[in-house]
DNA sequence: CGGACAAGCTGA
DNA sequence: CAGCTTGTCCGG
């Protein structure tokens, strides 16, 4: 047997006996790659995953006996999943083994019979292909993609968050399809039921996987924040690859990622996209009479009746500038992102380093003002003008607190926390159309998107309001017009030109060692490879991740600690 | 990860 | 050079 030892640091698998009561006793027949087992490694006893069990005895070391049988893992081709994922994302194989391995012991698995089969209901048209980019209204809550993946057998299907998996593995149970709950339910999804789970669950147990679908596969959630940082969605990709199965990716906005994974995308009809998005008021902050961020045609809306969520995010604010005569927003020429005054007055980009004087773009104006406003103030401003309460939401405001006939104020995340509102207003939205990310326009239009989703279709009645000094801006436009391609297609052009993801693939390069694994990158002279130093940390920038890794895994590792993070989404 | 052991440092 | 700290290696 070679076990792979439950500690980070291994990387390796090392050789042990089954001892010989357990082929008396049957544990032996139970054993398989991925099994859960404990042996004694370096002086103590540790978990370890049984990752091969033909193994050629190594003769000049003495080979110990497993010292436990723990419980049923992973079957052999997730175990294959986790290595083949921790080459893609330069981490250790425990980190994927635990991501796949049940929560609690489970000392038996029971293969059951697939689930009779479910009508699809017209959306098994998008489970014939290999990978199938599905752009879906954004009030789609997915039921109709994941009956049509349960129709093709056992489906793997992940979604974005907790409450979304609750409420589809309802949904589908509804309709009579078997459904595990990633991982609460291991034991079931080992035993080949459809499965539904967020992230993790991109590695559940099922033997045999019929077809997969990621639902909202745009959604950041699907990427681990702590290294390795791995994508839920590539790794669905692969492993619907590996299996020979159809893979669906939905989303109302898709990523670029999505776009250039999928061999073919299914669009709703013009008219009917369309349909599926609110109405969506533009409101140019330019050529309005009031200062602040209030203006006066949101009024009549805020005294409306319903849920109404304002959303202004802080992040950043400090750093942006206007034009005091034609309050044109400060914006790099070369890449769009904000501009901050720098220490000689000057105004500096800091995604690409460009720096230019104090002068305004549109008009030649050489006064800028600070665009800053807190969100207390903006609150106050709020209740006068609405002459109704406000309440403030944070991350500490309860649930239970987020319905009703009241007007909310917060972050972002108020959109993420409420069900529905009948209005969505971005005070601000400028702050996400600027900010300093290769991948800001993208988060733009998928907060859009979300804002869409608790306002619901057109039909509803509910609006989308949308306060920016960027009224032409693609992301603006393609929200107005219900028409997501446009996005995609204005991106597409920019990533593929300065090689950024999809369309390369990048590495950050941080922590006390990051200096000397630099210079040994350097020292390679890779071709087609550009090392470009962000402050205290480094980007790796190759036209593909297979070379990206291939140069990562070739030069020694410093003794100091590095941190690596392949195809970050936040820089 | 954590134990073993080697190399380096300190003080008498 | 004992006694201690720090660093590096390796485990079946």
């Amino acid at each position: 047997m070679a076990v792979q030892p439950d500690i980070t640091s291994v990387r390796q698998s090392f050789t042990y006996v089954v001892p010989p009561k357990w082929e008396e006793d049957g544990r032996a027949a139970q054993i398989a790659v991925g099994s859960l087992v404990r042996i004694d490694f370096g002086g103590r006893r540790t978990a370890g995953w049984i990752t091969a069990v033909d193994v050629e005895f190594d003769n000049t070391v003495e080979v110990r006996p497993l010292a436990k049988l723990s419980s049923h893992g992973p079957p052999a081709e997730v175990i294959a999943l986790g290595e083949w994922a921790a080459e893609r994302w330069a981490g250790r194989l425990p980190h994927f083994l635990r991501a796949a391995s049940p929560p609690r012991m489970v000392p038996m698995v029971r293969h059951k019979p697939p689930t009779p089969a479910v009508d699809a209901g017209g959306h098994e048209a998008a489970f014939d292909g290999d990978v199938t980019l599905v752009r879906t209204a954004p009030a789609d809550d997915g039921v109709g993609l994941a009956l049509g993946a349960a129709a093709q057998g056992a489906a793997l299907i992940l979604v974005s968050t907790i409450s979304h998996r609750r409420a589809l593995a309802r949904a589908l149970r509804d309709a009579g399809v078997g459904v595990a709950e990633y991982d609460d339910q291991w034991e079931r999804s080992a035993s080949g039921a459809t499965t539904v789970g967020t992230r993790t669950a991109a590695f559940a147990p099922m033997p045999n996987v019929d077809a997969v679908l990621v639902l909202d596969e745009h959604d950041s959630t699907y990427k681990e924040e702590r290294t390795p940082a791995w994508n839920a969605r590539d790794v669905a990709i692969e492993r619907a690859r590996r299996a020979g199965v159809p893979c669906v990716l939905a989303s109302p906005s898709p990523s670029l990622e999505a776009h250039r994974a999928a061999s073919r995308t299914l669009t709703p009809e013009r008219v009917v996209e369309k349909r599926s998005w609110p109405r969506v008021d533009v409101i140019d902050m330019r050529v309005q009479d009031t200062p602040g961020l209030l203006s006066e045609r949101i009024v009549d809306v805020i005294r409306g009746d319903g849920p109404i969520a304002c959303i202004l995010n802080r992040k950043g604010r400090a750093r942006m500038l206007a034009c005091a005569t034609c309050s044109s927003l400060a914006a790099c020429t070369e890449c769009g992102g904000a501009l901050r005054e720098d220490d000689e007055g000057r105004l500096a980009c800091d995604r690409d380093g460009t720096v230019r004087p104090m002068v305004c773009n549109e008009c030649n104006g050489t006064h800028m003002k600070q665009l800053r406003l807190g969100i207390s103030r903006v609150a106050e401003d709020l209740e006068a003008l609405a002459k109704r309460p406000v309440v403030e939401v944070s991350a500490e405001t309860p649930h239970q607190e987020l319905s009703g006939n009241t007007l909310f104020v917060g972050t972002e995340a108020l959109l993420h926390r409420m069900d529905s509102a009948r209005a969505v207003i971005f005070l601000d939205f400028d702050q996400e159309l600027a900010v300093p990310r290769f991948r800001a326009a993208e988060d733009a239009f998928a907060l859009l998107a979300l804002a869409a989703r608790r306002v619901g279709p057109r039909a509803d009645g509910g609006r989308v309001i949308i306060q920016t000094r960027r009224p032409d801006d693609v992301v603006v436009q393609a929200a107005l017009n219900g028409d997501p391609g446009r996005v995609a297609s204005a991106q597409r052009d920019v990533r593929q030109v300065f090689q950024q993801p999809p369309y390369g693939s990048w590495a950050l390069i941080s922590g006390a060692g990051a200096p000397e694994f630099v210079e040994g990158l350097h020292e390679v002279q890779p071709g087609g490879v550009q090392i470009n130093r962000l402050g205290d940390r480094w980007r790796v920038a190759a036209p593909n991740y297979e070379s990206l890794l291939s140069l990562i895994n070739g030069v020694d590792r410093p003794a100091e600690r590095i941190r690596i993070e392949v195809d970050p989404l936040d820089i």
